[in-house]
DNA sequence: TGTCAACACGCAAACGTTTTCGTTGCGTAT
DNA sequence: ATACGCAACGAAAACGTTTGCGTGTTGACA
């Protein structure tokens, strides 16, 4: 077993000063061609890389952007995930993963832990517990540790930070517009409690889209499920809320609902109900995920780019990051005027498959 | 902007050495009574935590773990580093991901970059690009150089370490053997190419169960696909070779699949070319995700536990990493011999559904 | 021959900790 | 009065880097 090299070594070995080691690994020009070759000759041999928590210990800075999310076995989540890898790989980042599990506590036991020092900035989701009690300190404080945020999809207006999202209005408005031009004049919604801003939003594309179309939206027809009944092992009390909710209201014949999950078992539902979609009733779903594409009928869905999501997030997150260097080198103090904080929307696209006409 | 205050800054605010704060806040005994609650109160005060790069730095380990994996938009993977995370944070760690994509140099790249002291160990699966050249030269250094890793799923016997696996074999061999006490007679398999260990193993599973029930294996019956036609993007060309072998066999009763996708998209076929699920043909697929749940009809699957694995490898790593720290401790010299790698291995389950009778 | 760059390199500080080894001051036993 | 032990604290090294500054050795030039 040989343990890495380091400077010191080599200089011992070389019977160098250090810093002459790591000027000639770094090209130094003040070093002597002779000295250089033989210490990067020497270097190279013994395979000697950098000690990275060297570097960010000296560096004050990591390289590394840490993820808190919600769920990571979740499409749409772990989507996210690889398009903030990707563009973190490509500009020399890492990606360190915390997982809320949709709890507050763990959020910001999470934040905490990578807030001392392990991380440069945060990638987040904020996760359900957190919007129900409406408590952010956590982001406040870190943020106010000079460690930036970048929020993605479950957003909050009350935190000052960039922020990517999806345009959930529009994208539920154009899929419920949709259905309505396709003819569909009893369209139901399938959607989740209100304080999950995305949920909110999409209620009210939908509510909007029925509107601005003359038809005036029955809360009979809106069907609110809570979120547990979204775990594995409560599928089948999902079923039964979806076809009591068919029974109750025989006149549907379209469903908008606001996530996969809901869509796919409201078909699966209607279908046992002996409706036919498209025919008697088209269904779309919110999030393009592994399950519309494969369902019976494939699934009409408003899809999200989750993948671009991340991408966008990385960006905005590490710009900022070297932004902030810049500011530290050229002792710019006015750091709080500058935040200049943005909120990037991705549009949503209607991806059309054969559970619509 | 309060950036994040150090012992020092606490050592001269109180007018104190910096190693009375950092005994004071260990709670040693050696610091008076007095000082030590005017210290701790102080660092309460101010939020003071231990920077954790200074302490990996000092401690020369880092307690985090490199997870490194071909793919994250994938439902076993995902699960897996959710097992992962679980147990690393139970056990104080933290987890940092990298995707190789499946490709040998990002694998090669990503590893480098954590070794170099990011991480304390890894826990992988291998890409499938480096089971074909089977060039592992990149483990074998970064075990040399005192970093544990511990493999899951794709697994090679060349490389000496922990290991976490399904039991492929006995997996794929009941599937069959359960088609065959339902009385099928002429069982497909629809597999990938062979340099996957995996895939080799259930193939193996599969033909033993023929042979053990005195079946004939025919290798008309299997068919193996290329990986690329797993990708969403060309799902129709996989749709049309299987179709093109459902054409070639018309005797078909059953199929056994080695992933989910090729088992689903076997059914959808199947049904396309009216043959009845499970009435004419039956279909078990590998790894119970998603789709498995929500096909049409619901899948019977191999479950492969993932979360499980991810656990199990946690606790194999954590181990190893506490046990070398009490070696390195004890300045036991004869790390080489104890090492003492395990396998383990965790059963898959056959879950019932309804593409089987 | 003396002066002064330019060159090539070493010293030491710094990043934030922990920890070993002192160093005080003071009370107590001899 | 001397020695000794102990409580309470400080100085400094160490982890592995980078970098500003100092220093010695050249060579050229006046």
């Amino acid at each position: 077993m040989r343990r890495k090299v380091t400077l010191k070594q080599i200089a011992k070995e070389l019977d160098v000063s250090i810093s002459t080691v790591s000027r000639a690994l770094n090209n130094s020009k003040e070093i002597g061609e002779e000295t250089r070759q033989k210490i990067q000759a020497f270097a190279k041999f013994y395979n000697y890389k950098p000690n990275n928590i060297a570097l960010s210990l000296k560096n004050r800075k990591t390289k590394t952007i840490g993820i808190l999310i919600p769920e990571i076995v979740h499409h749409f989540f772990s989507t996210v995930i690889r398009g903030i890898e990707i563009v973190a790989n490509q500009r020399g980042y890492n990606v360190i993963v915390g997982l809320s599990n949709e709890s507050f506590s763990k959020e910001v036991i999470n934040m905490e832990m990578l807030a001392n020092g392990s991380i440069d900035g945060f990638i987040l989701s904020i996760s359900k517990e957190t919007l129900l009690h409406q408590d952010y300190h956590h982001f406040k404080e870190t943020i106010n540790q000079g460690i930036p945020i970048v929020m993605f999809d479950r957003v909050v207006n009350e935190i000052d930070c960039d922020k990517v999202i999806v345009d959930d209005y529009k994208g539920s408005y154009n899929a419920v517009k949709k259905l309505i031009s396709n003819g569909c004049k009893n369209i139901a919604l399938i959607t989740t409690m209100d304080y999950v801003s995305v949920g909110k939003l999409r209620t009210q594309g939908y509510l909007q889209a029925l509107e601005d179309n003359k038809i005036h939206p029955k809360s009979s027809l809106i069907l609110k499920l809570d979120d547990s009944l979204a775990l594995e092992e409560h599928l089948d009390i999902l079923e039964g809320e979806i076809e009591e909710f068919f029974n109750r209201n025989s006149q549907i014949d379209a469903i908008f609902a606001v996530n996969e999950l809901y869509a796919v078992t409201a078909m699966k539902v209607a279908r046992k109900l002996e409706y036919n979609i498209p025919e008697d009733i088209q269904v779309i779903g919110f999030t393009d995920g592994v399950l519309s594409k494969h369902a019976r009928p494939s699934l009409t869905t408003v899809s999200q780019h989750g993948q671009k999501i991340g991408e966008q997030a990385a960006h905005l997150l590490i710009d900022r990051l070297l932004l902030d260097d810049e500011e530290i080198e050229s002792e710019n103090i006015d750091l709080e005027i500058d935040a200049n904080f943005k909120t990037i929307v991705i549009e949503t696209d209607l991806i059309e498959r054969d559970s619509t006409k």
